[in-house]
DNA sequence: CACCATGTTCCTTG
DNA sequence: CCAAGGAACATGGT
């Protein structure tokens, strides 16, 4: 589920629906997912505060919290790790099997249901200095990723994954991108030509918009009823609606099937431990 | 039983 | 300094 696009929709999701709730309590069922910072720590610091927005930076949520009183603001980072999925839940309705951290609400309750357990909420802001730039954003021009690109000798597409380098790309989406951009994912980084940093920053912006334009590329479902009234939550996939995720991927977990542009084969290889498919003829 | 999985971090070896 | 590999985290799907 999360890589920038996905991240992105749950943000502006969560955006419209927090703001103005205040956390009443928190519950952490699995201790790890605060670290470093304590679970007490965690209870002091939200417990009493009002969400006043919620965004994203790379793959990371990025909620801003308010204490009214005082009027302190505090930052809370969410990640969903490999599984995560954060939603809103009916104050009364059990709680997942694999719940890791809920927060009570004035309504309801935000839950992160994550049954890896790799999955993050923490005041720790450390990871967000070390995150490279935003693709989506206006400034990240040929010139970034020529930068971010030039100073490794990696393979491309393990590059791309690289988090200080390029923030929110993930496996999916590196491979979707080097698909579109005709570039091989086994490319030494630095050696792109301009023609091809040119055409790769089109590719993952173009693959991540149009990620985040879908609804992400698994579909996002909706329970609960009236949208304008809030009741509205984040479920994942609805029973019995068919999965659509991998029809708009291209080369994706498509080992073996023709490439949409010219019908050879779409290879699957590995790289820095993890699948990368391709069409070797396309992308070189 | 085997192998794979959308992520990140830490450690070792060269 | 860099690259590459593996392990760890923990569970579920095929």
């Amino acid at each position: 589920m999360p890589e920038l696009p996905e991240v992105e929709v749950l943000a502006r999701y969560l955006d419209r629906v927090l703001p103005g709730r205040t956390v009443r309590r928190l519950m952490v069922h699995r201790p790890r997912v605060c670290r470093p910072t304590s679970v007490s720590a965690m209870e002091t610091a939200l417990t009493g505060t009002r969400f006043l927005k919620v965004t994203r930076r790379g793959k990371y949520l990025l909620f801003t919290l308010q204490r009214r009183k005082s009027g302190e603001v505090r930052l809370l980072l969410g990640h969903l790790g490999m599984a995560g999925r954060l939603y809103l839940l009916p104050p009364k309705a059990a709680s997942p099997k694999h719940a890791s951290v809920e927060m009570e609400l004035d309504r309801g309750r935000l839950v992160l249901e994550d049954p890896r357990y790799f999955g993050r909420v923490t005041l720790d802001v450390a990871p967000l200095r070390r995150l490279g730039p935003e693709p989506l954003e206006a400034e990240f021009g040929v010139a970034r990723l020529a930068e971010a690109l030039g100073r490794s000798r990696k393979p491309v597409k393990v590059r791309l994954l690289d988090q200080s380098a390029l923030a929110g790309v993930g496996n999916i989406y590196a491979s979707e991108a080097l698909f579109r951009a005709r570039v091989s994912p086994q490319r030494p980084a630095d050696q792109l030509s301009v023609a091809e940093v040119v055409r790769l920053r089109q590719a993952l912006r173009a693959v991540l918009r149009a990620a985040i334009a879908w609804g992400s590329t698994v579909p996002l479902h909706w329970r609960g009823r009236s949208r304008r009234r809030g009741q509205l939550f984040y479920y994942g996939l609805a029973p019995g609606v068919p999965d659509v995720y991998e029809e708009r991927l291209r080369v994706y977990d498509r080992e073996g099937e023709p490439c949409p542009r010219c019908a050879q084969p779409i290879c699957r290889i590995e790289q820095a431990g993890r699948s990368t498919y391709y069409c070797p003829a396309c992308q070189r």
